[in-house]
DNA sequence: CGGAAATGTTTCGTATACGTATAATTCGTA
DNA sequence: TACGAATTATACGTATACGAAACATTTCCG
C-alpha cells in the first residue's frame, strides 16, 4: 500500500476523529451546566450507572484502560465529587467505586449532551454507514485483543 | 438514541482504537530496529519525507495539532537525533524543521512498518468497508472543522 | 500450616495533547 | 514612518494514557 500522505492514513484519520470528538465534548461539558465532567469520565460513569460500586480493576476492564490509568482518573473524579471510594468489607485489597448525588444527578443531562455532540459529529452521514463503521471498529478491537495473548 | 453500553458509543470505539493501534505501533517501533521513533512522531516524519524544512506551524496545519503541542514534540524529536531546528534567514520569528540523516534513513522501515500494523490491525477486514470508513473519518472531520469556524 | 503465587491498587517517570500567556518579530495602515 | 495588530514559537499548568515497580492482602498448594 505504502503509504504517502497523512489524509490516506487510517491511523491519522482515526486518531484525528477522536481527539477532536473529545474537544467538542469537553467544550459542550464546560457549557453546559455539568462543568465538573470530562470527557475522559464517561467510560467510567457510563460504567457506574449502570452497576454502582464496582471494582477499580473492573473499571478499567470495562474502560479498556490500565488500573495505573483508572487510579488518577478516580483521582479528578473524587476531587470533582463525582464518586467515593470505600472500603471492601470482604477484600481489604479491593476498594468499591460509588457514584456521589451528584454523580447520579449528572447522568441525564450527560447522555443527553453526548448525544447531541455525536449527532453533531456525525451530521450528514448516513445511519447505515455510522452501523458499518461501528462494526468495523469492533473488529478491529477484537484483532488487537486477540493479539495481546 | 441514548446510549447504554460502552461498545454502542462510537467515541468510545473510535478512541479505543487510536489507542490500540498507537500501542502496537510503539511495541513495533521499539522492536524493529528504529527504536527512536514514535507514533507521535510520524505525523511530523511524514510531512518531512514529501516535503524538508516546514515551519512550526506549516507542520502543526497539517498535524492537525496545536502549535504549543508541536514544540514538545520536536523537543522530543530533536532529542532522538529526528529533526533540527533552524532559523529561517528572511523571517527571524520562524524555524525551520530540517530531517537529519538518521532522519532521512528510517523513511522506509518506518514506512513499511506502519503498513505492516495497519494490515495486522485490519485483518480480515474488506478493503471496500475500510475505504468507507476512511471516507466516513473525513467527513466527520470536515464536520468538525467547519464547526470551527 | 506456611511460603509462593496471584490479585488489587497505587506511585513514579514519561509521552502526548490542550489552552493561556508571553516574547520576539513582522506587517498593515493611518 | 511609527504604532497597533497579526504572526511565530515557546513556557507553563493540566488532563489523559502507558508501563514498571512497590505494596498490601488474599489464595493456592505442598
Amino acid at each position: 500500500m505504502m503509504l504517502n500522505t497523512l489524509k490516506e492514513c487510517p491511523y491519522y484519520l482515526i486518531s484525528r476523529v477522536s481527539l477532536s470528538v473529545t474537544a467538542a465534548l469537553k467544550k459542550e461539558f464546560a457549557s453546559s451546566g455539568v462543568e465538573q465532567v470530562k470527557p475522559a469520565y464517561l467510560c467510567v460513569l457510563m460504567s457506574l450507572w449502570q452497576e454502582d460500586g464496582l471494582k477499580v480493576i473492573e473499571l478499567s476492564k470495562k474502560a479498556g484502560l490500565e488500573p495505573s490509568t483508572m487510579t488518577g482518573l478516580l483521582d479528578r473524579m473524587e476531587r470533582d465529587e463525582l464518586v467515593e471510594r470505600t472500603t471492601d468489607l470482604t477484600d481489604r485489597r479491593a476498594l468499591r467505586i460509588h457514584l456521589t448525588k451528584i454523580g447520579r444527578q449528572v447522568r441525564d443531562p450527560v447522555l443527553n449532551l453526548v448525544d447531541r455532540v455525536i449527532t453533531k459529529v456525525f451530521a450528514g452521514i448516513p445511519q447505515d454507514d455510522i452501523s458499518q463503521t461501528k462494526n468495523l471498529l469492533r473488529n478491529v478491537l477484537a484483532n488487537a485483543n486477540a493479539e495481546d495473548m
